[in-house]
DNA sequence: CCTAGAGAGTGAAACGTTTCATCAGGTCGT
DNA sequence: ACGACCTGATGAAACGTTTCACTCTCTAGG
């Protein structure tokens, strides 16, 4: 299906492609009764601007990406929700990448992107070490906005949130509950979310309780049902009044399992989970949880990269850091 | 930034821009040692194609797109890592949008795929009238195909679910549980999927029992649990003792409010969900729910829209069905 | 020794825009 | 009446590829 090109409308208007191609970008500069010619030949023709040319002429594109590390969590669609409700009529086109927190994947995506030209990324990344796909797009110009991660090199923007307040929050709150012995679940301990949450989460119970940790492979609901098991099956007088899960799909296991063995919640155990995802929200036993601004993170990242693209050069790179905030269901309340 | 062209590299190694392009595009024509001196230049220069060029020059681009109802539900998280998985490999880019149920929406990024000149969409449509954004594509020839929607045009590929099907399993498998009064909780008639659901579900249980229906205006949490509202506040005597729902969202949110105001799931009241998102599994009453294959729905879509892409004009539309199946879980078993 | 053909490489056109410098024609002030 | 200026329109170059048709060189077969 060969489409219309701008010169078929230049032909069928009577005028230059040239003109054309003002009507289209800058309308004012041209007379009415042409404009009005130009663009009834353009409806006539179904016309549709080629953005290949356009790019190519221009040198960038009008594409933003952003790279999550899984899709299938809550937590990053609705950061992508903010960052698209930033972009919202700016001509801007977002593409949504899923690295799936393998480094191959995010290698592969970030090729193609930078095939592409994009003109900026946002990124949670799995591998941002030098050499990496990251390194070298940003080595090669490309404005990067790191996302839920705070950047160590300074040639790029980031917005993060406080992982260690947010710990902090977690642990103060159930030490204020009077639990004497806590658990932390989460992991791998390679990933600075981790670090970070227990960090605080432990500052806040020195000396309050005692905390054990148990470390899991991964962040998602069947971990934490098999940490749930773990924790279950520790003899009565060690084991833990209540748990802290590094995020809410491992609360929500760890919530179900739990129940499933006849353990109440939050009689027998309290769970305070993170990222107040909606599902937490939800839940039979409304999850605890603390709250990232997570349409915020997205759309402040898309509004520090659109900053950037504009200012160019010129730009100076910041790094914003959010508050969570700790939201208390009937997950961690006495009653 | 200014990156290395063909050019430069053609440049440094001492070949034309054609040896370059074939090195890069049919090395088996290029002796040996010139192409690794080639290969050896676009090392040293970092270079990087560029895709804008290659699409013009092609005529169409090596994107594809998908186009989702809305991001937030598991269930099209799910279906876009079916067309993801379908595509490892290709060298092919998916660009994932979301139009969140809303025709403008949608009507924009299609607008800006077709500028794009995409290889192809895949789409559950919000519009698909004649002069929608969809209709247009269509018209203008670009591959589409229809995903969780059965096309009633014959110029189009399309890969859904038997959502008759679907209903009548859940109806039969509540009826046969003897529940005298059920509910059907779905929303808005409007859409294809909530007529079919509950098509199917009050035909399998034509004569067995009386089916009320509570209309929601989205399929949300949030509906989920004004409907629970509704029908809690029923007199006890016209109360259903079990409830279908149009989706897993709607489900978990009845599944929450009613344990809230003190019903029990399922000795006093049954529920049956749909999708089988992840979440249902692991709710703390694991959700009954009929499971649609959520990403073969994505990956048997995609694989339509590349057999077209490759077979071009001589393509015949197919449409898949799939089948769903019943997953019982304690939603809805009596014990 | 001559020619056919294969193998390797190249020049130039084309894809569809945008933009810059230029031009035609008209208006205005002096 | 004449230059200065403004408005609106245009021709042509450039963006970075891919590909077609072509040339050149070398080998093999007769």
């Amino acid at each position: 299906m060969t489409t219309a090109n701008i010169r078929d409308v230049a032909r069928r208007a009577g005028v230059s492609i040239a003109t054309v191609s003002n009507v289209l970008n800058r309308p004012e500069q041209v007379a009415s009764t042409t404009r009005k010619r130009v663009l009834d030949a353009i409806a006539a023709l179904g016309y549709i601007r080629n953005d290949s040319a356009r790019q190519l002429r221009a040198g960038r594109s009008r594409q933003l990406a952003i790279v999550v590390l899984d899709l299938a969590n809550p937590f990053f669609t609705d950061v992508v929700s903010g960052t698209e409700s930033a972009v919202e009529d700016r001509d801007v086109m977002v593409i949504v990448c899923n690295s799936g927190a393998d480094a191959g994947r995010e290698r592969r995506h970030l090729e193609l992107l930078a095939e592409q030209r994009v003109g900026g990324v946002l990124i949670t990344p799995v591998d941002d070490g030098p050499g990496s796909g990251l390194d070298q797009l940003v080595r090669r110009g490309t404005p990067v906005v790191l996302v839920d991660r705070r950047s160590d090199r300074s040639n790029q923007c980031s917005v993060s949130v406080d992982d260690v307040l947010g710990g902090r929050l977690a642990g103060a709150h159930l030490g204020e509950q009077g639990h004497a012995r806590i658990a932390f679940v989460g992991g791998p301990f390679s990933v600075a979310q981790v670090v970070d949450r227990h960090t605080g989460f432990r500052a806040a119970l020195e000396g309050i309780s005692t905390v054990t940790v148990v470390e899991t492979s991964t962040m998602s609901i069947a971990a934490g049902q098999s940490a749930a098991g773990q924790i279950a099956e520790l003899p009565a007088r060690t084991r833990p009044s209540a748990v802290f899960c590094g995020n809410d799909l491992l609360a929500l296991g760890m919530l179900q399992e739990l129940t499933r063995r006849g353990v109440r919640i939050p009689e027998d155990l309290a769970i305070v989970g993170y990222d107040d995802i909606a599902f937490a929200a939800a839940a039979v036993v409304p999850l605890s949880s603390v709250r990232q601004p997570r349409e915020q993170l997205g759309r402040a990242a898309a509004q520090l990269l659109l900053e950037e693209l504009e200012t160019g050069a010129g730009h100076e790179h910041r790094h914003i850091l959010f508050k969570p905030e700790l939201v208390v269901r009937e997950s961690s309340s006495r009653r």
